[in-house]
DNA sequence: ATTGACAATGAATATATATTCATTTAATAT
DNA sequence: ATATTAAATGAATATATATTCATTGTCAAT
């Protein structure tokens, strides 16, 4: 008996994602991930029943990828509040712009047709470390004292951009980038 | 004789845009889209050869409505650069939230299938007028020395967040936020 | 080495959606 | 009023693309 290979799955994936990051969600066509991914169109249907479950799956991985790295990164609570928040900016950045392209899927795909019900009451656990930081950092007046969505915005915006830029080879993730834009983030933030 | 009726083709543009903000670049399809915009789908044809010079078109369109406000809104030169820069600021974040879908329908159409070679050397004039201030910052000791790339990383990112809470109604768009959120970014930014 | 079971293939088919066009409708000129 | 012309319509058609399935290839057990 032929055993499925174990590899297929993750290769249609990773071929899904090069090829979005070339043509976007409204460019994906089945037979073209399949050739990008070197198997026969039809192959990709003995793994997925169709594209939408397909895209589906891609999408709760990439989530569940993500939430699982943050949750790995999290620092020893010991250290101060300012050095805890750049291990995850600078995670955060590297992160962001390795897998530029899965992020971005993720994003149009929450707003695509291709969505499924069940997909969107998937969890996000992902902002949790950030929201506790940022709430500390309030409490003990390091902090501005604004909404942490308006705090968030600012982190997070600036996180997108920088990634966006690294990852089109416009800026290189060197260690005084990291340095200087965390000196960015830290002075909006910082009362 | 029966003349083109003058506002089909803004209600066209509408209808796209709306449609787009619902189910995203891949869920558009010309016969929702002249249902959106209470036309049968045939009279589309009449004002556009193709989905691809309908989208093209207003792509270009709304590139055009984006870089003439910018141009428009240039502040006297007299005024602090704080005040100036401030005004950009508040300008551009009540442009981009009003303005959500038809901006984020730009950014996602730059890397589609739809875009022709024609639309992609379309002039980008819009961000001149912010390089110059942040120009003049430096070079007057106000702002951080770091690359423009890198400042603008940060005002545009924030821009975009915020506008997008805005957007969805998860903020609301008052003085208060308009400040605050300046605050972040002129902290950021100063030397 | 042979066989059984399923994976892989890709041309054929089904389906979704863009586009056309015969017909109807409405505005303007005479 | 009537004729003329082009816009508007939407069912019919063409086209693009997702999906199926008859066939072939490959692995693992005997």
């Amino acid at each position: 008996m032929k055993e499925k290979d174990p590899n297929k799955v993750k290769a249609i994936f990773e071929a899904t994602i090069n090829l979005f990051a070339k043509v976007g969600l409204s460019g994906l066509k089945m037979s073209e991930i399949a050739k990008e991914a070197s198997i026969a169109s039809g192959t990709i249907y003995i793994y997925f029943d169709s594209k939408e479950k397909l895209l589906n799956e891609l999408y709760k991985d990439s989530k569940q990828n993500w939430e699982k790295l943050i949750s790995e990164r999290l620092v020893n609570k010991q250290l101060p509040l300012k050095t805890r928040f750049k291990a995850i900016w600078e995670e955060g950045l590297k992160f962001r712009t390795f897998e530029y392209n899965k992020m971005v899927f993720m994003e149009q795909f929450t707003n695509s047709p291709f969505i499924s019900e069940d997909t969107k009451v998937f969890s996000n656990k992902s902002i949790q470390p950030i929201y506790n930081i940022l709430n500390e950092g309030k409490e003990s007046l390091i902090l501005k004292d604004l909404d942490n969505t308006i705090l968030l915005c600012l982190v997070y915006g600036l996180l997108k951009e920088i990634s966006f830029y690294c990852q089109s080879d416009n800026l290189k993730l060197t260690k005084e980038l990291i340095d200087s834009t965390f000196l960015l983030c830290w002075d909006a933030l910082k009362a």
